[in-house]
DNA sequence: TAATATTTTTAGACTTATCTAAATTTATTT
DNA sequence: AAATAAATTTAGATAAGTCTAAAAATATTA
């Protein structure tokens, strides 16, 4: 059995590794808002454990067996996230700190049962992949809103930035999952866009906000 | 805030505050299955916070801060009971465990709305009644199965040992929440009885599982 | 490449919750 | 009521996870 602490430091690790293979002592610290010293600690208790591969100074990143552990706590966290929007109704931006704790209930059965009651879903309440029982996990194109060019049209299918004050201002402005958004105009200063939202008036949006939505463009 | 571990203390405390005014450290240290030393030491945290009273060598017994919390502890604990039978399907004797650990996830706002997702339920699966967000609590009527006479008739509404191999023998026997029972025969020498269920046949059960059903008399 | 800056690790301390063993208090027997 | 037994508390250790400050290693810059 691994403690929720090991379990967070997996999960940083396995996020950070999207962007480097080899993720630095620093890096988790900030992740985790915790000091250099502590991630230190950590990281060789998760080496002697076999969960991570470890060379001092050098940085870390996970085993197989430490990528399956970091993977079921986050398939977890997104069936949570799921089922507290789909069936108690809260709202996308309030619901990952109570995921975050429910992920570390370890029960292969609740999960299953969860997954079954929430019929399969294959994506969370921001869009991200929900990793399957066996660990896989459909990988996110990484195509964002930023990308496009004037009067191309984009589906939202993800947010890459989960902070409330992101999420809420994205239903301000009605830029949900599923809106179908067009590009105005872009201004070459700032890269700022002018955007209609569901074919709906115009909207401008900051290249911040542009380039934390995922897109999908339509076939 | 508090702890897991305190929120078990405190709960711990409440249930053993039903026999007796005054808790004992070692009565704290049987049902935690813990050290006397390691319940002197958390009991003396406990009253540094006012959560209970505490005389050396005298005994505990809840403030009632303290109260409100254990009380809390065991609303959430019946509640997510009540989800994994009724929404994941979860047997009655598999969910004591995962309850326990879904219990100690503190927010108002997650109970009240699991709460009404559930339907308000009163009770749960193993027919303890469920306190209301207030902390009041439907109080248990002490009657069982092993307080009827012969001929008489009850409705089993409750069970008072949550073990495992208790509830799983129940079921197979068909004494479920619902079933009526009827007092066929007692055996004077070890006051084990004869009954029917739901009207069938005819069942011996021993004074030891009789007396752990809770039974309400037809009106 | 030598000097400086940055990052990482080590050393030692602290907190929470636990334990064993010994000491103390309360309860029970004779 | 004295002697013994049982329950409870204290004292001192241990393990997990964290921290600060200092030391060591690596990276950067002039």
């Amino acid at each position: 059995m691994n403690s929720f602490t090991e379990e967070n430091y997996l999960k940083a690790i396995f996020k950070l590794s999207k962007h480097k293979e080899e993720v630095s002592t620093n890096a988790v610290a900030d992740e985790l808002n915790t000091k250099a010293s502590s991630v230190t600690d950590m990281i060789k208790k998760l080496a002697d454990k076999k969960l991570v591969n470890y060379a001092p100074y050098k940085g870390v990143n996970l085993t197989d067996a430490g990528r399956k552990i970091a993977v079921s706590v986050i398939r977890k966290h997104r069936l949570w996230e799921v089922f507290l929007v789909d069936k108690l109704k809260f709202k996308w931006d309030e619901v990952h700190d109570l995921a975050e704790e429910l992920e570390h209930i370890n029960s292969e059965e609740l999960t299953e049962r969860l997954e079954e009651f929430l019929e399969f879903p294959k994506y969370d309440p921001h869009g991200d992949p929900i990793p399957d029982k066996n660990g896989n996990i459909d990988r996110h194109k990484e195509q964002t809103l930023a990308d496009l060019s004037i009067n191309e049209t984009g589906i939202i299918v993800g947010v890459k930035d989960h902070s409330k004050s992101y999420l809420n201002y994205l239903d301000n402005v009605g830029l949900v999952l599923g809106a179908e958004v067009q590009i105005l105009g872009v201004v070459e200063f700032d890269n700022s866009m002018s955007i209609s939202i569901n074919k709906q008036g115009k909207t401008i949006i900051s290249n911040q906000a542009s380039k934390n939505l995922y897109i999908k463009k339509p076939n």
